[in-house]
RNA sequence: GCCGGAGUGGCGGAACUGGCAGACGCGCACGACUCAAAAUCGUGUACCUUCGGGUGUGUGGGUUCGAUUCCCACCUCCGGCACCA
């Protein structure tokens, strides 16, 4: 047996077992508490890459823990396999998409494999799959019938690289470019379908229910970025126009010296008057031409022109020029302002520039602020001035309800009828339509007569077609299709056209947690009795990338479905709290892994020449190695450089492992009758136990990285051992099986082979997670730190349980100290019982 | 500008609830084995030092017997948002 570390040949042959032995099928089975664990599902690219590993790899280890901890692990994988890389791959290298997405979901199916990921392939769902997106068209349709999804046309963002719409969330940073490709996008006026995820914009507010990172919770709030304040209307003074305004500040309505619009505000055509027309059309033109990005700097100079109308300030009845300029967006509130250039800045800037009225209205305390003089808009807190019968109301800080004078302003408002509270969001309704073939089709059609018709459930799904021309035209390639889209109404069976767009791929992963359940149902999206047991997702792992997209849209699916009656079927079977818990919310708990980089301390990629492929490393280490270095190197939330020495650690861990498990016992030691329950037993029980204890709380808190350092520790602790007597007793042979039990999660392949070899039974990863001896982990004597002043001095062993008393005597009885105080007396002895004690002098 | 997160040896990273800074590993140095190299094993490895000790967790203050940890101000890096009314 004295054989040496040959992963290739053990983690093949195990791999073949555990997949002959079904060993991780995952079934209901109510007398377990159950566990689902899930991980973000990829895209099937081709092939698994060093992130895949990074954010596969640890939680499977998480989720081998979980289930030797005792509980029935449900830990699916599956792909996101519709989407635009299948559709390029067609046009450049004319190979089919559906073709070159199910090849490779073949090979990182078997990559996945090779890492020993304890997947249970039964419950893969892959999103491209009829069976699967029919469900996705079927929650179209729901959404369609709620009144949640709707068609407009609209001002869309659109990506002319990819050639196609793109949802808000898919726009990124300050360029304002495709989140996909980097290519800024541009603005095109399209008739596309929305989903209302605006209705839930409170509701996505509320992360009462979960426990999620404060960054993704942060960036989700900002992104739906909800601001409370008053809608209030103005009258023009000719025409009677009604002007709409919304204003965080209603309490400032009194110092609102002019309007602003949008230049795309329908009203502008209408007030402007003759004389000032040329002028207008003039910075119309202007501003259209202007791209988004330019007119999204906030440092750019404010422009603008005056429209040569006048509206009523519906609260002094004063006559307020309106000016047309390019600060006011019509995408946010109603695309109008009243201006207070006194206490806000952009008005400021804009009021100074155009020799308009600065009137200050919140007077701040000690300081007299003069609208003629004032250098710069004061937002703070004051007094209300100037205001009518509201002088002297105090105005806080707070925003919304929270601020008297705004509140009490409201209420004013809304009993005059001028206007009433209101709360803006920043969030959009979801864009889901998407110019593109390889996607699920919208199962909607154009009838002349019937208007939009879903198409019924029992005619889903509607299929792609297999034949179509990949040529990248920046329309629907369905659109080009000479027969698919023609087809007859549901409703009066005359001719219609078919919805030609295809939906948005993140619809297809906001909901994919629930197909795993029961990914080839024909009835239904999922099954009730799985549901009933698995839901909700108890552990989700993934990156942070996707924090204001798909975290953000599946919390609002499921929401969703709740309101479409789609969870209706569990209520009978599950505890009402427990109902709530998963209608409410997809995924409990939520970690965000970090990403690895290259040596060179940047983003992995093929231009900069710094990719690390995992098969090549698997291929000379061995998985484990490979999931152990993972998980060892990094913490995992940050994830770092990738260095292809460090991983040697790994490899000598694990050879020290093999060894200390393999290698016969020299049979020169004295007879292990003799030496029971010696002191060294007993110390090498203490540390198998204290390793018990560390790496069950490192596994709960996902630091990886510390929990196999404490097993390198006590590698190092049991190879003191070897070779001694120890090695015979039934202290070693503990240790050497906790040792494996432990390292089972992080190297399933070499874990299971010395098991075996060990004389454990199959299979390793079927056993419970050891149990700590407290008992036997505590420690007798301590280190007792003595400090003088702070300072380090001496540090003597002490029985554990030391009095105070004790400890402080025999701190002072120190040479070493007494040195240190030469002769001094102590004015003060801090006691700290077990750890120190410090004399102050 | 606003909101998050992070700054610790040559490197990745440890440090419970305010109590020995640098666990574990990489690298490096020296030694052993070898004709030699790799592998392996052993020893050492924060900095300065007159070898007594002194200094040290981004910077400067503060609280405390004691601060990587708490408070204040600032610097740098990363991420998100941004004429959002």
């Amino acid at each position: 047996m004295a054989d040496t570390y040959n992963p290739q040949e053990i983690e093949a042959r195990w791999q073949q077992k555990w997949a002959d032995d079904n060993l991780y099928r995952s079934v209901v089975d109510p007398a377990q508490p159950k566990y689902y664990a899930l991980t973000m599902y990829p895209y099937p690219s081709g092939n698994l890459h060093m992130g895949h590993w990074y954010s596969m790899a640890p939680s499977d280890a998480r989720a081998r823990y979980m289930r030797m901890k005792g509980y029935n692990v449900l830990f699916p994988m599956g792909f996101d396999s519709f989407g635009l890389p299948a559709e390029n791959a067609a046009i450049q290298r004319r190979i089919h998409p559906k073709e070159w997405t199910y090849a490779n979901i073949e090979n990182m199916i078997r990559q996945i494999r090779s890492m020993g990921a304890m997947i249970d392939w039964e419950r893969m769902a892959i999103t491209s799959d009829p069976d699967y997106y029919r469900w996705t068209q079927w929650f179209f349709v729901k959404f369609f019938e709620q009144g949640l999804a709707y068609k407009k046309l609209s001002p869309v963002d659109f990506c002319p690289h990819c050639n196609t719409t793109l949802a808000r969330e898919q726009v990124w940073g300050d360029d304002r470019h495709c989140e996909r490709c980097g290519t800024p996008v541009i603005k095109k006026n399209l008739d596309q379908w929305f989903f209302r995820i605006t209705d839930y914009a409170d509701e996505l507010l509320d992360f009462s229910a979960i426990e999620w990172p404060e960054r993704v919770r942060v960036m989700q709030t900002n992104w739906i970025g909800r601001s409370e304040g008053a809608e209030v209307i103005f009258t023009t003074d000719k025409g009677g126009h009604e002007l709409l305004i919304f204003t965080t500040r209603p309490d400032t309505l009194w110092g609102a010296t002019f309007m602003v619009l949008a230049p795309e505000h329908p009203l502008v055509d209408v007030i402007t008057t003759g004389a000032q027309r040329a002028a207008v059309v003039a910075y119309q033109a202007e501003a259209a031409r202007a791209s988004d990005i330019e007119r999204g700097a906030a440092d750019r100079e404010k422009t603008g022109v005056f429209t040569g109308a006048y509206a009523i300030n519906p609260v002094n009845g004063e006559r307020v020029p309106i000016w047309v300029a390019d600060y006011v967006m019509m995408s946010y509130g109603s695309g109008a302002i009243m201006a207070v250039p006194a206490h806000d800045e952009r008005d400021f800037a804009f009021a100074r520039k155009y020799g308009l009225e600065v009137r200050v209205v919140i007077q701040p305390e000690g300081e007299a602020l003069d609208g003629a003089a004032m250098a710069e808009a004061y937002p703070g807190a004051g007094v209300m001035v100037n205001s009518a019968q509201f002088n002297g109301t105090p105005a806080s800080e707070e925003k919304g309800r929270r601020n008297p004078a705004i509140s009490a302003v409201i209420d004013w408002l809304q009993s005059q009828g001028k206007g009433k509270e209101a709360i803006n969001y920043r969030l959009r309704d979801w864009l889901i339509s998407r110019q593109r073939y390889w996607g699920a089709p919208i199962p909607m059609v154009t009838c002349p007569d019937c208007g939009i018709v879903a198409v019924p459930e029992d005619q889903l799904p509607v299929l792609l077609p297999d034949d179509i021309e990949f040529m990248p035209t920046g329309e629907s390639p369905l659109k080009l299709h000479p027969t698919w889209r023609h087809t007859t109404c549901p409703q009066c069976g005359g001719p219609a056209e078919r919805e030609t767009d295809t939906m948005d791929t993140f619809m297809c992963s906001s909901w994919y947690q629930y197909r795993y359940l029961s990914p080839h149902d024909p009835d239904g999206p999922f099954d009730t009795a799985e549901g009933a047991y698995w839901l909700p997702v108890d552990q989700y792992t993934g990156g942070i990338e996707h924090a204001t997209m798909h975290l953000l849209y599946t919390r609002f699916f499921t929401r969703a479905m709740r309101d479409c009656g789609v969870f209706a079927g569990l209520e009978a079977g599950v505890e009402p709290e427990r109902f709530a818990a998963m209608t409410r919310e997809p995924m409990t708990r939520l970690y965000n892994q970090g990403m690895i980089l290259g040596e060179d301390g940047e983003k992995m990629s093929k231009s900069r020449g710094n990719v690390v492929d995992p098969d090549n490393l698997v291929a000379r280490y061995g998985a484990d190695v490979v999931r152990g270095y993972m998980m060892f190197a990094f913490k995992w939330d940050q994830g770092g450089p990738w260095d292809n020495q460090g991983i040697k650690g790994i490899v000598r861990f694990l050879n020290d492992v093999w060894a200390l498990c393999t290698e016969p016992v020299p049979a020169s030691l004295p007879d292990p009758a003799a030496t029971v329950n010696t002191r060294e037993e007993a110390l090498l029980r203490r540390r198998v136990h204290q390793t018990i204890i560390k790496v069950t709380n490192d596994l709960e808190n996902f630091n990886f990285n510390t929990a196999l350092a404490a097993l390198m520790e006590l590698k190092n602790t049991m190879q003191s051992f070897w070779r001694t007597p120890v090695a015979h007793s039934e202290a070693w042979n503990e240790a050497v099986r906790t040792l494996l039990l432990l390292l089972a999660p992080f190297t399933p392949f070499v874990a299971e082979e010395l098991w075996a070899r060990t004389g454990g039974g199959y299979s390793i990863h079927q056993q419970a997670w050891p149990q700590a001896d407290l008992e036997a982990a505590r420690e007798d004597m301590i280190t007792l730190v003595v400090q003088v002043n702070g300072k380090v001095r001496d540090r003597i062993d002490v029985p554990v349980g030391i009095s105070e008393a004790d400890a402080k005597a025999r701190a002072l009885a120190s040479a070493k100290v007494q040195e240190a105080l030469d002769e001094t007396a102590p004015k003060r002895v801090v006691v700290v019982p077990g750890k120190l004690v410090n004399i102050v002098v």
